[in-house]
This record gives structure tokens, sequence and C-alpha cells, in this order.
DNA sequence: TTCTGTGCAAATCTTTTGCATGGCA
DNA sequence: TGCCATGCAAAAGATTTGCACAGAA
């Protein structure tokens, strides 16, 4: 509880129970989506709104307190073809096809063998690391 | 034009020109969202429907003619830390931290230098495997 | 006391569904 | 002809916004 409060003291947000309730469950969870967040927030707490959550979420996001894991973008799509890793620009979105690299690949079947894998590395591409930073 | 008819002709969908032109669209752009392919596909086709779109990319990716590139999921938070891989259940979403393996690690820098790059790994995990097939 | 955060309600955006009509096989 | 696909409109779901009040500093 105490480091969690500290996250909040160095960052230029104000520390209230809301956000402490976050933040400790998703010191719990490891994980977990805004909905888990405001059901469970929600038995302590129930006069919490959801619109909190996901305004708390976005400031904590903005001070990189928390990270989004599965990165919210717009879902694109492709014709299916051979396995294939993907690299996707955080800033554009385009996307790009690379070749599943075989030192990677085996490194990966060797951890997490007889499972669907799928690749993807989010970056920052040349163009946008050309024009403008961040 | 022939290659995306014969996707369809073995598949137990059937051809219609929505469906070519969808198809066609992810030809030519490799990878495009909903809205891209919709905004384009509107100029030749005005009269075609938003809900035409959903409908038929969910029944391409059941029929396993397309794929979906940024898995649609619900986005999860967790607590900034360092730097680690991430694996995803596909299947109960379930996520779980991997640490980042050095050789994995190498290997991506030399190929995306300079670049925040977040790996993730899609798989059915050992539980899923388990409990069900598929 | 000041200013940011909260909670409600409404607005907006995204995706799905139902149904009558149209078109492929 | 039979059945699946389309297009419209409405429904459902997810996220954001505006505003008045409450609470942290």
């Amino acid at each position: 509880m105490k480091n969690l409060k500290s996250l909040l003291e160095e960052s230029n947000l104000k520390i209230t129970p809301q956000r402490l309730a976050i933040l400790k469950e998703l010191e719990n969870k490891g994980h977990a989506s805004i909905e888990e967040i405001y059901e469970t927030i929600k038995e302590m707490f129930p006069s919490i709104s959801l619109a909190t959550i996901y305004k708390n979420i976005n400031s904590l996001k903005e001070e990189g307190i928390i990270s989004e894991v599965c990165l919210h973008q717009k879902p694109k799509f492709e014709i299916s073809k051979i396995p294939h890793a993907h690299f996707i620009c955080k800033k554009c979105g385009k996307v790009e096809d690379i070749p599943l690299n075989e030192v990677i690949n085996k490194n990966i079947e060797e951890k997490y063998p007889n499972s669907h894998k799928e690749l993807y590395i989010y970056g920052i591409c040349k163009n946008c690391q050309k024009n403008g930073n961040s």
C-alpha cells in the first residue's frame, strides 16, 4: 500500500481512494481489464462510477504509472498466409510483415511448445522516428 | 482476382462482389481496418453497408481465409515495470509475464534498433490445452 | 480556499442483430 | 427455386464528455 501511494505522489496526480483501489487491484491480479477492475472495486466501493475508472486508467497511463498490455489499437485484417511476425508502429499504426526469424522461433518453441504462437513487435517505424519525437 | 475467387470457392462461403471487394482491398493494402475497408469499397460500391463489412469479416475469419492482426481482445492493464514479454492465452485471455529472453532481445534489437519494443506471444495456455481442444 | 477528481447522465463510437429483399448456385 | 447474403434500422456494448458537487492539498 505504501508503494502504491508513492507512485501517485511522484506524479502529477492527486491521491484518491479510487486511484489507490485501482492500483491495488492491478497489484493483486497482475493484469486486469476495465470491467474486472470495476467489478472488484464496486464491492467495497459501491458508488464508484465506470467513468471514473476510465478517466483514471487514462490518467495513470499518461503518467506512465500503468501500461496497457494488449495495445489498444484498431484490429486489422490480412489474408491468411504462412506464419510470420508483425511489426506494428505505435504512432501511425502501420503494420509490416516480418519473417519469423529462426532463432526467435526455436527459442519460443522451446519455452511454449505445441502452442500456436503469434509474435508482435510494437515500436516506432522509421518514418515516424524521422518526423517528430516521442 | 482469380486467386481471391478461389479462396471463396474452396470455402463454405458464396462468391459475392462485396466479398471479393473486401479481399481485393486486403490484397492491395496488405493490412486494413474495418473502417479503411469500408471507406475504400464505398467509393466504387456506394450502397454497401458497414454491417455487411462486419458480417463478412467475421465469416472470412471463421473460414480462416483472413486473420486478425492485433488480436481483438479486451485491453488489460498492469503497473509499469521493467520490460518483459507477455504470453496471452487466446482461449481464456489470461496474461502471463515472461522474462525478456536475452537471445530474443538482442535479435530484435539488431533488426529494430532504437525502437521501443513490446513482445506478445499469443498461444494456448497449459490449462486450456488440457481442458478441451482447439 | 483552490483546483482537481468524482459520479451521474447524456453523447458518441463501435459492433451486433433482426428482418425484409435481393442475388448466387 | 432454395437459401445464403445484403442493406437498412434498431439494439447492444464500449468509451468519452459535460457539469455540478465533493474532497485533496
